[in-house]
DNA sequence: TAATTCCCTAACCATCCGGTCAATGAACCA
DNA sequence: TGGTTCATTGACCGGATGGTTAGGGAATTA
């Protein structure tokens, strides 16, 4: 069945972009695609894949089953068009965000902007990760647009860790790509305490703090950038 | 469904307390049993409950669909004994591990006991993690062993790091439980960069000097514990 | 007005799944 | 030897699921 599948991902994914070059389907019945496209978002979020049916998002949609084999070719198709969706707000452009601020600023800013990302769109995250965790479904049209996201922000943050080390302004024990690592490692970590225990805001105050003791501990100078509030 | 589940687990503990004190179903047909088990624990850990059919356990145990329902009652009752099995690895005193050993000694010794756990357990953990991440079943067969064990774990750093913090030994600027909060997202991030990149044994070497760097740092004194090697 | 296209549905179908059952051979008692 | 329990199986069942089909009503077009 692996097969099959990731040919219907191959596939769904050409059609995909075929749509949008013709700006075809799009269009044409958008209030009940719309309907549909949320209810299987939700039940997707918290039944997964194989748990829900298709005469459940039917239900839940207010349409019949076959509106939705009309708009969407199989249960495959669905689902990939639910990923997209979500997919959406994920593209950031971090680059754009820091304008002419120190390498520190950058930093924590990049820091608040993944555990703010994290604490707004927790239950599309949960989902992604116990999507990923088992290669399920989708292993391509999830890992490639999410893995890319991710290499780019630890790109940035190599790249900015990099340039305040040279100006001794952060933490120099260990090459700019381990500290780099950690950092994500850190942020993960705290992701997942925020994924499972739903008190968020609290520790992620706290967490921001800890990061930048570790990373701009003791070191003078970097006192400048007050800390942007959440 | 979710309550049925709930009552099965319920019974499904029970009946192992009971099994053991009597020693009865164990030791009827063990060769099938194990096999049947073995086959399942493989199929639930790469493609989760739902997706696996009774058929294909059974094709792959080389047994007959029947000889399951035989020896477990249900589905999920196959689910609970796959759920124990891999349990059985995880109950770790930790207390008993590290004897005489001064505080830091200690806290590196969980550290890497973590570490080391993660990596010679990843295929069960990453199956944890995704039946954890939805509450799809048994969340509590699940969430009861797991959770438990995790506090206790977190509990033994808080009492480690408070009295580290009072002999002046490690980081001291924010209080013993944000300090061991911090350290179990960090020993978490680490983790699910184990489960996702295959790499393992690299990165924990460099994560544990980081981990050491980060809580002793600067410190003299506590030198005199030598790295134990993996 | 007649034809065509779009949106939508009830009813249906083939398949698969969890679970049951009657039967059967082997081992162990009597 | 004959009966009882254990271990195992093929055949079967009701229900649910993904997917199909034939058709209908409302616009749009001609």
């Amino acid at each position: 069945m692996s097969e099959r599948l990731g040919e219907s991902v191959a596939a769904a994914n050409k059609m995909n972009s075929a749509e949008q070059g013709a700006g075809a389907a799009e269009l044409r019945a958008p209030e009940s695609r719309d309907e549909i496209l949320k209810a299987a978002i939700k039940l997707f979020a918290n039944r997964g894949f194989h748990e829900t049916s298709m005469a459940e998002v039917a239900r839940a949609a207010n349409v019949s089953k076959a509106l939705i084999f009309w708009h969407f070719k199989t249960k495959e198709d669905l689902f990939m068009a639910v990923l997209n969706r979500l997919l959406e707000p994920y593209v950031i452009d971090f680059a754009e965000e820091a304008g002419a601020l120190g390498e520190v600023a950058q930093i924590m800013q990049l820091v608040e902007l993944y555990l703010m990302f994290v604490r707004d769109n927790a239950s599309s995250i949960r989902f992604f990760v116990a999507q990923l965790m088992r290669g399920e479904l989708a292993s391509d049209a999830l890992t490639g647009p999410v893995m890319q996201l991710y290499d780019g922000y630890r790109g940035l943050l190599v790249d900015l860790i990099g340039r305040a080390q040279a100006k001794d302004l952060c933490l120099k024990d260990f090459p700019a790509a381990a500290v780099a690592r950690m950092l994500l490692s850190m942020l993960n970590g705290t992701l997942i305490e925020m994924l499972f225990a739903e008190n968020a805001d609290a520790d992620v105050a706290s967490a921001i703090a800890m990061i930048r003791q570790w990373l701009f501990g003791g070191r003078a100078g970097t006192a400048k950038d007050a800390p942007p509030e959440l």
